[in-house]
DNA sequence: GATACATTCTAACGACCATCGGAATGTATG
DNA sequence: CATACATTCCGATGGTCGTTAGAATGTATC
């Protein structure tokens, strides 16, 4: 009787990804790199580790199949071994958003101010976005946002909004976006604004989890 | 900056799902949970493991909140936490899928006679089953089509199919399905049905599997 | 070719995990 | 109430993992 054998295996190799999804660190990695491509560097100093930590991270990322390198002059530069590595993570997340009562309520504290969370579903957020309705703006940096981003959705990085205020409608309302759930960038970005006056929500949705959703996102034409 | 705190704790909390998932073991156990409720006795059987180390498993998977239990009488029932756990699963093993070539390799060698994998998609499958063109046949024990099966498909678990030749078609096509890639179930009953002379196939996908690619499943009306 | 730099590789240590034996718990049965 | 049974709890052991320090690799620059 191999049949244990052969079944020993196959689970074995799908355990493969789930110990390179048991680690804290690693989970960030992914949603970093579901961003899109990373130098060592960049991931190190976004992780708050250092660059031998976050390499061998990498490392383990790497041999479960989850992340890919390329080199380019001096760097190292890792990415997603596929969208649907992305697809995953969001996935994990989500279960555990949904089973766990720690994680649940950490989420509900993490918002600076609920009131400012768009009420709205995602679908009629779109529908408004493509009428002009509400100014959707993307508050990660600019690279994140030509490698993907919301439809209708404008790069605004939150470490540039002050200098480009200008740029933002004062009679429309504003909805910032970031990288998902656990990022605050666009926290800061609806502090920020709202302190100059401006109408300004935030959604929890990143490119990923709206891709999940099965709703369409935009490349930058290359 | 305490911004790292809190982020560590929300990654941390993910990765208590992604490692009660980094066993093969408990995989193995999702796998079997999302076919329906079972004791600890019957777990550990079909793991081929002992009662102790199953329940050290369970433990964990308990933990992460991805299974509950109850007591009923002598024996206690452990089920999964929510259908979305049994997705998590299949998401897994298709990352795995596409990104490890062991896996796909050792898949592939898996199924004993590829020609007889149907080679219809789920929908046409679907359609067929509906118009009465196939005889699609669930193959696994009786309780576990009881929780939830493929809809137009009846029960013939693969212990009881000699003994109940006439009830299946000898007209039609037999298309069997298991609990999914890596049960061998379906195969059993292919080759079963195959040396009686019957034209019969298998197809890969389990409940969890059809259900994830979005289409409906039948549960037994309590 | 020497130097600077980004990153990986190697080695080592402590913490955690899978597994197993034995004791304990809780439930049904006689 | 004593016994059988299913399961969990506790403790021990060996292996694996995260983390850190130091050496090595490979690329660009002067």
């Amino acid at each position: 009787m191999n049949k244990r054998l052969l079944k020993d295996l196959l689970y074995e190799q799908v355990a493969r990804i789930g110990k390179a999804a048991s680690s804290p660190k690693r989970l960030e990695l992914l949603d970093l790199l579901a961003q899109g491509e990373k130098t060592v560097e960049t991931l190190a100093s976004e992780l708050s580790a250092d660059i031998k930590l976050t390499s061998a991270h990498l490392r383990v990322l790497k041999e479960a199949r989850l992340v890919t390198f390329r080199r380019e002059g001096k760097y190292i530069i890792y990415q997603l071994a596929g969208s649907d590595v992305a697809g995953l993570w969001v996935n994990l997340r989500q279960v555990a958003e949904e089973h766990l009562l720690e994680l649940k309520m950490a989420l509900g504290q993490m918002v600076a101010d609920p009131a400012k969370l768009s009420a709205v579903s995602r679908e009629v957020l779109l529908e408004q976005a493509k009428r002009g309705e509400v100014c959707v703006i993307d508050v990660r940096p600019l690279n994140e946002y030509e490698t993907a981003h919301l439809p209708f959705a404008r790069s605004m990085p939150v470490a540039e909004i002050e200098r480009r205020l200008a740029e933002l409608p004062s009679d429309l309302e504003i909805v910032a976006y970031c990288r998902g759930p656990f990022c605050l960038l666009s926290d800061e970005a609806v502090a920020l604004l709202a302190a100059k006056g401006y109408r300004v929500r935030k959604i929890l949705d990143g490119v990923s989890e709206w891709q999940a959703a099965g709703l369409p996102v935009e490349h930058l034409e290359s």
